[in-house]
DNA sequence: GAAGATTTTGCACGCGGGGGCAAGAATGAA
DNA sequence: TTCATTCTTGCCCCCGCGTGCAAAATCTTC
């Protein structure tokens, strides 16, 4: 029981129960070949010691961490709290600690990356936005990132692997909804275009009203997923436009254009949800329940897709590219 | 280059720069004492082969791994996702990246302690709410977690390092505004009241005012700090009242509950904010500034708060008690 | 009860790098 | 030029645990 520098290791346990330190070791991993009697002296020892094996011991021999790092570059959208929620969750039931790491300062995303790789992350998972092609090479460069994932959001790059909700049946259903209602002049709201991994969203309803409606719809972009930025979008576009000549619904990309988007509809043009404009958002964040907006909303089987994280950091699932996640709509009274 | 096994170590790069390994590791070091010639020699061959020192190994040999865990179990408040990101900016910058852990399942939080402590973490901060006696002593216990931190509340426990703004001062301010701004029947909207780590809020409020006003307020409780909570307590507690009966004001500990406490006003009541009952809040989460809520508010100076947990980390303050962070008080049109 | 089959256990070595010491190189003083 | 300092560099051993193999222990079978 040498606690002289405050750490007990196998060593000490080995000792208390009178077998080698591998024998401790192997009591420790589940498929281990060790006879049930000595499993349970070196248990009864290590707990008494209160012993457990280090990880950063165990991850530097076996190569592996379980570890994840958890790109995160965009906290002015409430989804991101949902995300991580859950993310974190399922992940650490399935084996694996979570790396908060934030890449909001846009030149740290490369830092960041290498950061995790110094730590030898299992795998990043982006759930930001700000990434292009160059990180992402970056990344999966000389660098040690074992698996680089981009979670709700689509990546062609061959190098990474796409975790996302099927986006065409997400904007049919909604698309369909909204025709149904009555809807026939939509203003698409959607946020930044980003090259190496982007939303379905638009271009999707782009062309699904064009053939229900036989229209092709305006659409109009801000430059981060900021309610704030939808609020001032929605403030300038229709100032001094007629009533006439103002759309009759707006398709957002995400609830934090919605609800950024219906508060300048009420308060800087004074006009009414839905009866004079109509929203729709995408997520169903908390918010989006509250009575205030009422947000029609999509809602992502985030659980589902972190249990596919799960399985693809295990090995089990070898697909690069999954996009067949079907959520479903939430229908208030937004639209 | 041993390349063999996808790793570049200190040993590739030694070889490719005609040194020893040793003096490889020491040109990675800002404090080591090596000759600026070799220094540059090393940096070559090591940028040539896309060498970085491998922070497993630096942990497992110093015992000290630049990490730290965060741990959150209040994901409904917004104002989790400012901490988050304010915390993981600063600490990067101090040289810390910031393990995520997920205690909202109740049960879990002493075996998240754990896990973190079996990756050896520097430090954990607590910046959830239920947490007790009994997890902090198991935390600090045989664990090897070094330092526990609770930030944004206060512990009273030995053993626990506390950053909190100044929650005396800071309900002095609003307590003030209030007062001077003409309500008299405030009703003071609290938390659940945890006994390890608590908020001085409610406390402060009740006897100030009634210094101030002479009446001691009443006040109701929430178990959680989600705006739903808030909803149905305002919703329940004033039906069938008499809208002379009302309070006036509504003092909430913070913004999430706030929120709530609007909705619920004007949605179930048929009432204004502020004219027929204020509110204000705590925190100045980004959704407190929308036009629809316009609440009165307080900022924490989380940036100077997160500064002095980096400081703590490095040693550089030893006080385990920092309380004296004053914000300021944001003044909207709820109250 | 002995020989073979099988399970369990111990051990050398490795994972990638750090602390501290001693030898070697460079610098300064006399 | 010589000796003493100071700076650099190389190296042993250690951090805590896993892998693969060989020795030891246990179990089968006839």
């Amino acid at each position: 029981m040498k606690d002289q520098h405050g750490t007990i290791t196998a060593d000490d346990v080995a000792a208390l129960a009178g077998v080698s330190r591998w024998t401790v070791n192997r009591a420790f991993r589940k498929d281990a070949s060790i006879s049930a009697k000595s499993r349970e002296k070196v248990m009864k020892a290590a707990e008494e010691l209160s012993y457990v094996p280090d990880l950063l011991a165990t991850s530097l021999a076996t190569d592996r961490t379980n570890l994840v790092a958890l790109l995160v570059d965009d906290f002015a959208n409430p989804h991101k709290l949902v995300m991580m929620e859950r993310l974190t969750r399922i992940l650490r039931k399935g084996g694996y600690d979570t790396l908060l790491v934030n890449t909001s300062n846009e030149e740290d995303t490369s830092a960041a990356l290498l950061n995790a790789s110094q730590r030898r992350v299992d795998a990043a998972v982006l759930i930001g936005i700000s990434f292009n092609d160059q990180s992402l090479e970056t990344a999966l460069g000389a660098k040690r990132v074992k698996k680089l994932i981009v979670f709700a959001r689509m990546s062609e790059n061959d190098n990474t692997i796409s975790i996302c909700c099927d986006d065409r049946a997400a904007m049919a259903t909604l698309t369909q909804h909204v025709f149904s209602a009555g809807y026939r002049n939509p203003l698409f709201i959607a946020g930044p275009q980003t090259q190496s991994a982007h939303l379905q969203r638009k271009e999707t309803f782009l062309s699904l009203w064009r053939h229900t409606a036989g229209r092709r719809p305006e659409f109009a972009t801000v430059e981060r997923y900021d309610p704030k930025m939808a609020y001032d979008l929605v403030t300038e576009r229709f100032r001094d436009v007629p009533k006439s000549k103002l759309p009759d619904v707006l398709v957002c990309e995400n609830d934090a254009l919605a609800m950024g988007a219906i508060d300048a509809i009420r308060y800087e043009h004074g006009l009414r949800v839905p009866e004079d404009i109509a929203v729709t958002g995408f997520d169903d964040v908390p918010q989006a329940s509250s009575p205030h907006y009422k947000l029609t909303s999509y809602r992502q089987p985030l659980t589902d897709m972190a249990n596919a994280l799960v399985d693809i950091l295990e090995g089990k699932i070898r697909s690069k590219k999954l996009n067949a996640f079907v959520g479903n709509l939430v229908i208030r009274a937004s639209a």
